[in-house]
DNA sequence: ACCTGAACACCGTTCAAGT
DNA sequence: ACCTGAACACCGTTCAAGT
């Protein structure tokens, strides 16, 4: 009774992430998880508890890129706060074109489970320059704003909502403006 | 051969929608609703070509039961644009936490080929409350933006992904005046 | 003209039997 | 100790056979 082992967890994540990026979590089943690493379906279970966890194990390490990417993009920024929140956002913008079915899995809301710490870590970015922009006591409300924004423009651009043609692009840009720009103009109002 | 019909179009569609309510759209399965209406699975398509279908016509009926909640909301508004976009998007939020279900629907990305006449007629209430705002120019780039933040903070809310404390009610309320307060700005700015 | 059981191709998952 | 085929309980969907 050897027991030689024919795959491993982090194999059967990376053909997990590829079924994703090619077809979307539809296309994520165990059995073509299961015949990309070349094993029956039946012996994915010796390292995955089910087809739940695998996906929520795809959903932190995409989670985790988008948060890096954010964060590369909040320090390539000027130190302005407005600029900054339009850098971020702009970055998470290219991340949901670069990779559709990963920034739908993260804000999709179909994992719900997950980690709570790793999803605290992935909203400091945007929390930290709201802080810097509107104060402690207003950061949260105020990232809440952004996130609940950029996350609802870009799934509504990827599932192609915005039917009503005009240039989405500027819109977004536009749109990421206003938002920087009030939150701007909250703070001068406050401190004269 | 009589032929007794044993359900109709419109139960077949009530059904679905009850089952959309109790468990969300995994719980709206083809075997699921003809028990409720009483019939075998395959009957079901007499009346209807595939479960996409299905789904589509309560999508369909749902994005008109928000637009009409929306166009109400509008009405009911004083004639402040800014106060019109807050009580749109505040009725919106009523009915999400009232029909989570259907929200998710209309906006989770999943129908996505819909009648595109009906998608325009329900995104009008913001289009119109905007334009009156900002002018035509900007009308639609504004009207993406409050729609993409409106959708975006409930699905989140709906899904648990405020999971920082506070006060998730004032930050929409705090986020939607943000909003109208930036676009009244915008326009204040252009118009001396 | 509608309804049905049987069947098919898929899922995820379990488990006894192999090595 | 891992892998497998067979099996189970679900899906959606098709279709020939009933009335």
């Amino acid at each position: 009774m050897p027991a030689p082992e024919r795959t491993s967890l982090d194999e059967i994540a990376a053909a997990a992430l590829e079924l994703l990026d090619e077809g979307g979590l539809g296309a994520l089943t165990m059995q073509a998880v299961a015949t990309r690493v070349g094993v029956r379906a039946p012996s994915l279970y010796k390292r995955v508890a089910d087809r739940t966890a695998l996906v929520e194990r795809v959903f932190l390490a995409c989670a985790a890129e988008l948060d890096a990417v954010m964060r590369a993009a909040a320090e390539r920024a000027g130190s302005d706060g407005g600029d900054r929140i339009v850098a971020i956002v702009v970055a998470a913008r290219d991340y949901a074109h670069a990779s559709p079915h990963r920034y739908h899995l993260i804000f999709g809301g179909v994992v719900t489970d997950a980690d709570p710490a790793a999803l605290e870590r992935s909203a400091e970015p945007i929390v930290a320059a709201c802080r810097a922009l509107v104060g402690p006591d207003r950061a949260l409300d105020a990232a809440r704003t952004v996130t609940a924004w950029a996350q609802g423009f870009l799934l509504m651009e990827l599932s192609g909502s915005f039917r009503l043609g005009g240039d989405v692009e500027q819109a977004f840009l536009r749109g990421a403006r206003w938002i920087a720009d009030a939150l701007v103009a909250d703070r001068d109002q406050r401190l004269p």
